[in-house]
DNA sequence: TGTCTATGATTGATCGGCGG
DNA sequence: TCCGCCGATCAATCATAGAC
């Protein structure tokens, strides 16, 4: 549970615990969105977030209600049809089930405390 | 532009602040483990219960203020040290303190 | 009433761990 | 050793509530 760490030392008595914490300074690697054009690499270093189409994610979502999980074959198909890339449709469809899970949770707890007694 | 923002209806308009009170006790917990402010499930639940909101909603609250914290952290210094005052000690430090205690009064 | 800032929610993508 | 998934998180952005 609590494993604090990273506690040089301190003996900062005016400006109290102010330090920088490693987890202020975590830096993500930015996204290897590689587009990969007809010739060669069109190595745009897509350093941003892919920004779907409402037809991407329309026929994203149909097939997520077809089928929860998809297999290599379907991937590059939807991939394919789509103009994503593989990891992209992968990722999507693993994003898409930790937010059906979380629907589901949500939607059946905050509901009301069955026995609160008194 | 035109790019319809298709879900222009999502969820995440009608938005709500929480209540004074519930900011309090999410930054209690926040500023007394600074040191690393990632909340157990557990201890999310406990927060979520004592905020009257859900656990996603404590997630997303640590999760806004953990990136907007770090990304100016001159900005919170003021808050940083209300709190910090306010809060007595936090559970590293109280072990750290009776360390120190042990070393210096030997039993 | 019209900005400008604070803040809750959403989401494409990353990180570390696990299992096959 | 590589790959997909899970759970948690990051980081950028959206849209609104609140300050002025």
């Amino acid at each position: 549970e609590s494993k604090d760490h990273a506690c040089p030392s301190e003996q900062c008595p005016t400006t109290s615990a102010t330090q920088t914490f490693d987890w202020m300074r975590v830096k993500r690697n930015p996204p290897k969105t590689a587009k990969v054009s007809e010739y060669g690499v069109v190595g745009q270093a897509n350093t941003i977030r892919t920004n779907f189409t409402t037809k991407q994610l329309t026929e994203l979502e149909k097939e997520f209600h077809f089928n929860k999980y998809l297999t290599r074959a379907r991937r590059v198909e939807i991939a394919a049809t789509l103009e994503l890339n593989e990891t992209q449709v992968k990722i999507w469809f693993q994003n898409r089930r930790m937010k059906q899970k979380k629907r589901e949770k949500e939607g059946l707890a905050p509901a009301a405390p069955p026995r609160a007694a008194k | 532009v035109m790019i319809l923002r298709s879900r222009f209806l999502d969820a995440r308009r009608k938005r709500r602040n929480f209540s004074k009170q519930a900011t309090e006790i999410l930054n209690e917990y926040f500023y007394s483990h600074l040191s690393n402010p990632y909340p157990s499930e557990e201890a999310k639940e406990e927060l979520a219960k004592k905020c009257s909101i859900t656990v996603s909603q404590v997630s997303n609250w640590f999760g806004n203020k953990r990136i907007r914290y770090k990304k100016n952290i001159g900005k919170f210094q003021e808050e940083a040290n209300l709190y910090a005052a306010k809060t007595a000690v936090t559970a590293a430090h109280a072990v750290a303190a009776a360390v120190q205690n042990n070393q210096t009064n030997s039993p």
